[in-house]
DNA sequence: CGATGAATTTGCGCTGGATCAAACTTCTCC
DNA sequence: GGAGAAGTTTGATCCAGCGCAAATTCATCG
């Protein structure tokens, strides 16, 4: 089922929460690793399921969302090469807290949990900037809370597509291109708003040659306009 | 104009943070420590401004707050004994991210940054503890984040009670009594409403009986019900 | 104990954006 | 290449709760 590859030493360095360790620390971490191919569409995991492994992806990408009882969901993050998912679980109640489904063919590497753990004790360098990845992601969903609390749809919408750039901008002929698929859908779902006010707004955008959505891909001609929008 | 107050590795044991570590890693870090009291209405640090120490509170209460540039604010978490604040920025970019202030008289642990960092280089336990701590509030952070995008006003409240109650539930004659001073507009910054609908929505429950309003503090009578709206 | 400021309550009008409905476009896969 | 599924657009309606205003109660401190 699951196709082993070879992990090397030189991938792990790409990973932000390896990143600037020594080779002997790699070498250690590529040999406890497993690499497996992601398909298109495939879900990684489950909301509320055992945290079986801990994940950091070398290729593509990954959604991460949650959903209430209700069914009501959200989009946590996506995830992108070099950074890591499911891996705040080993060290708290071991459950997922979100549902993550690869959106493009990717390539991932997965840990054991008390592997990784283990490792963590070793190199205390690693669990530090764990705190610091885990930290700056509490930081940005404190930001979101506030501004979701506070600030207008378009407003909002404007943030993310801001936030998205930063992430996952590759400048290109007509403007800035976010480098995965992104849906109506899931623009409303970061921005805390519905899939129909989310296509008004970018409707709106589009027609006034701010952006450029064509094929679930959204390029940006005008940073600077939506950043104006998004401080109002 | 600091008071120093010698600090025992005793006090440590109650920061979980230090939690079931050697008394040895007690002592080291005590001795880094310093201990301040910390009076009502105090601000312990400004959002913005670079930390220069990281916190734990051995007492008290203090509210850590978040404003935008438009001055708009949300509540990011109540601390209460044995909880640490302010001790991300040592590992990311040196800068707080919100606002504290003691919202009672308090007495707090604090360290210079670097003598933290140095203390979780050596003590890997120390930084693998970190993390479980900003993990869970990133948990937090984003169920809340799906509540204020999907779920009502009354509903968001009733979720931040029940929250409040977890964290600082004091058992009582008339109920569930909250531990700290609680103001409405405090309500209204957690749940992402405003001061009016958040002092209507608890006017109406304190006609029900669900619960009690006194003096800046709520008792709450039936969490059952709350539950029951929390839920929809 | 009285004064001053802080916190709370309540009324009212208005609107942003959710909800419902339906047509339309674009992908995907056989 | 065509059928069905998935995603998007757009219109129409409606209401939760925000914004504004004003009165009232409560807390604090000289």
């Amino acid at each position: 089922m699951t196709a082993l590859i070879p992990v090397d030493a030189n991938a792990l360095a790409d990973i932000a929460l390896f990143a600037a360790l020594p080779p002997a620390v790699l070498d250690e971490a590529a040999a406890m690793a497993r690499a497996r191919p992601l398909p298109r569409g495939l879900r990684v995991f489950d909301q509320g399921e055992t945290a079986g492994r801990a994940h950091a992806l070398l290729s593509g990408w990954v959604r991460i969302t949650q959903a209430g009882s209700d069914g009501e969901e959200i989009l946590v993050r996506f995830i992108g090469p070099g950074e890591i998912f499911g891996c705040v679980p080993v060290l708290t109640d071991g459950l997922y807290p979100a549902d993550a489904t690869a959106i493009v063919d990717a390539v991932e590497l997965s840990w054991d949990p008390s592997d990784l753990l283990a490792l963590m004790q070793r190199h205390s360098q690693v669990a530090i900037t764990m705190v610091a990845i885990v930290g700056r992601r509490l930081g940005e969903a404190q930001e979101r809370l506030r501004e979701l609390a506070t600030q207008s749809a378009d407003r909002r919408v404007a943030r993310t597509l801001l936030r998205l750039l930063d992430q996952a901008g590759r400048p290109g002929g007509e403007g800035i291109r976010i480098a995965f698929p992104l849906r109506r859908k899931d623009v409303a779902d970061i921005a805390g708003t519905t899939l129909h006010t989310a296509s008004r707004i970018l409707a709106e955008w589009e027609r006034r040659g701010l952006l450029v959505s064509r094929n679930r891909h959204l390029i940006i001609a005008s940073p600077e306009e939506l950043r104006r929008i998004s401080e109002g």
